[in-house]
DNA sequence: AAAAGTACCGAAAAGGTTTTCGGCGAATCT
DNA sequence: AGATTCGCCGAAAACCTTTTCGGTACTTTT
């Protein structure tokens, strides 16, 4: 079999100075753009890097400026779909500079948690970014550590550690006020289960908002799974006892799929009898659905963008500290 | 406000060797367990590095060795549901090792990706894993590249690369040969866009399959999109032109759950009188569903744990090349 | 013409680790 | 007792880049 041929040894800084015949040195200057160089001479560097295909080896620059430009993404679920959009702005907000990311997927488990955490202060990384999968607040990883850390949707129990979090209180405030905005009165709440700080905070806000203005939820806030079963059962017992009901709020975009489901087989028409909104704003439930589901986003994206710039302030010795709540937005579509 | 304290330097071989009483050299072969050193000193030095909480830097071990324990893995996009256990099956796969996972997101632009690539090359990975969002060919990274690259789910174009995909032939061959197990022989065939190699390939062998049992698709292959909406309108017209259909195989979940909405409001009982397929096995769409959806699973997972093995094997010279396959399975459940 | 200034370049050190090889003291052998 | 072996340890080089600082050659000023 045909072994793929690739360049034996890797072009270093004194091949291109050797090349154009000048110092290390100097060829490092002309590179790296430092003045005291005839622009002849850079020149000649730069072809001469060009030539061999020359790539300046980062850990060897790292090891002298003491900085990687390189950060450290600790997740603890990869398959949550909270993780992933944090992730992605995260990504593209260092994308942007020159910063590279290390992603270490946890799986939850606090032992491959800290093994991840060596790994990556082994390597030198600049600062670390904490995933959550929930919003609940989670243990710290620690105050003597050597590089800032940044908490990004499950905030660390620890305030001296900074955190980022949507601000599910006002998500759920939110979308209260907007379906009383729309003339519902007789609204119910389903969601999921109840040991889930973000099912709380969303229930906070909407009892709060429903108090504002005189009104109360239908039947109590009801706690289940996060689920389309539950959506659906919960629904059917709902319109069963409460024949005035004109809107449901749901924990998420699944639960708010089973609701128009029963909603759809009982008869009732959405929006023009009922709203019905989601949480989440997981697009392939929101636009799959019958009709297209209203939902709040809790804009995870910008979560993990700020995340991102967030930790590169520390990284300069602009530390925060505490928790730091990003408004959710919501979605309108045609439930409501 | 207060800045959190963190230690000033980190600490250092030298600060251990010093700390032991000892020469850089003993302790550096004290803690890699290298024979030479006398137990006692052994146990001297590691006390120290305990104590002082000492961490080898992986960059100055990395320009020495000339291997850094770094893949870089770059992704075409982060928020498909198919490179994502991809990447979940390469990270589990290297975590049990010592190597560290950077991770890129390209967006699906080349620009980005060659950007990502020097990123990746500059900080000397040892390999690369090329993750695609379809299975249709891409072009290749190049032959003369430093370090060995694995695609997956992806194809390179080039056949000296190495590739790994599902084999969707298979795929759907075995879908179709489930129905026919049943008794099914009124099979249709609702899938999305035309153009992807992965629904033609699953046309390929469920046509195949049905042939060699002398029936062929109802009303052929149907293209459309990839979306519930797609799967509810083709079904209607399916069981509007074919009343004696009984199996419907669908090209994902999602539009195997629009078939299940059209088939349950038109009175049609699943799985008594029609069984239903889907792809993927996205276990949102599966168990959400009423009832719930047999599936094909690509085993994505153990696809990404598979590039991971065969990059590891190219980094120590056992590289392979050509397109290699990885069956799917079924999940069956209750639409069949 | 001598002094001062300017522009450019190169030697060397630094960063932290691993490995090789020489050396030193002690134990064993003749 | 002298020679040899053995076990253990340390000096130094190597990896690659960046930065500082001294030096050389050339130009300008007095």
């Amino acid at each position: 079999m045909p072994i793929a041929e690739r360049p034996a040894v890797r072009a270093t800084l004194r091949d291109v100075a050797r090349l154009a015949g000048v110092s290390v040195a100097t060829a490092s200057k002309a590179l790296n753009g430092r003045d005291q160089v005839h622009p002849d001479t850079r020149a000649r560097v730069l072809a001469a890097a060009e030539k061999i295909s020359f790539t300046p080896n980062a850990l060897a620059r790292g090891l002298l400026a003491g900085q990687t430009g390189t950060v450290g993404l600790i997740t603890g679920d990869l398959d949550g779909r909270f993780s992933l959009p944090i992730l992605m702005g995260a990504e593209d907000a260092f994308g942007k500079g020159k910063m590279s990311v290390f992603l270490c997927d946890a799986r939850g488990d606090a032992i491959r948690e800290q093994y991840h955490l060596d790994a990556l202060l082994g390597r030198r990384v600049d600062g670390l970014i904490v995933v959550g999968s929930r919003t609940d607040p989670r243990p710290s990883l620690g105050r003597n550590l050597p590089v800032p850390v940044v908490y990004a949707y499950g905030p660390s129990s620890d305030e001296a550690d900074l955190s980022l979090v949507p601000d599910n209180v006002q998500g759920g405030a939110d979308s209260a006020e907007f379906l009383l905005a729309r003339g519902r009165r007789r609204i119910a709440h389903i969601t999921g289960e109840a040991d889930y700080a973000a099912a709380q905070d969303r229930v906070t806000g909407i009892e709060r908002t429903l108090a504002s203005h005189g009104e109360s939820l239908v039947g109590g806030s009801r706690f289940g799974s996060w689920t389309e079963q539950w959506g659906r059962n919960a629904t059917a017992r709902l319109i069963d006892q409460h024949p005035d009901l004109d809107g449901i709020l749901c924990g998420n975009d699944q639960i708010a799929r089973g609701a128009l489901d029963t909603l759809r087989e009982a008869g009732w028409d959405v929006p023009s009898r009922i709203s019905v909104m989601g949480y989440d704003n997981w697009e392939v439930f929101t636009t799959g659905a019958r009709p297209h589901l209203t939902s709040v986003d809790m804009n995870l994206e910008a979560l993990g963008a700020l995340a991102a710039h967030r930790l590169f302030d520390a990284i300069n010795g602009q530390a925060g500290s505490g928790i730091e709540s990003l408004p959710c937005r919501i979605v309108p579509r045609e439930t409501t």
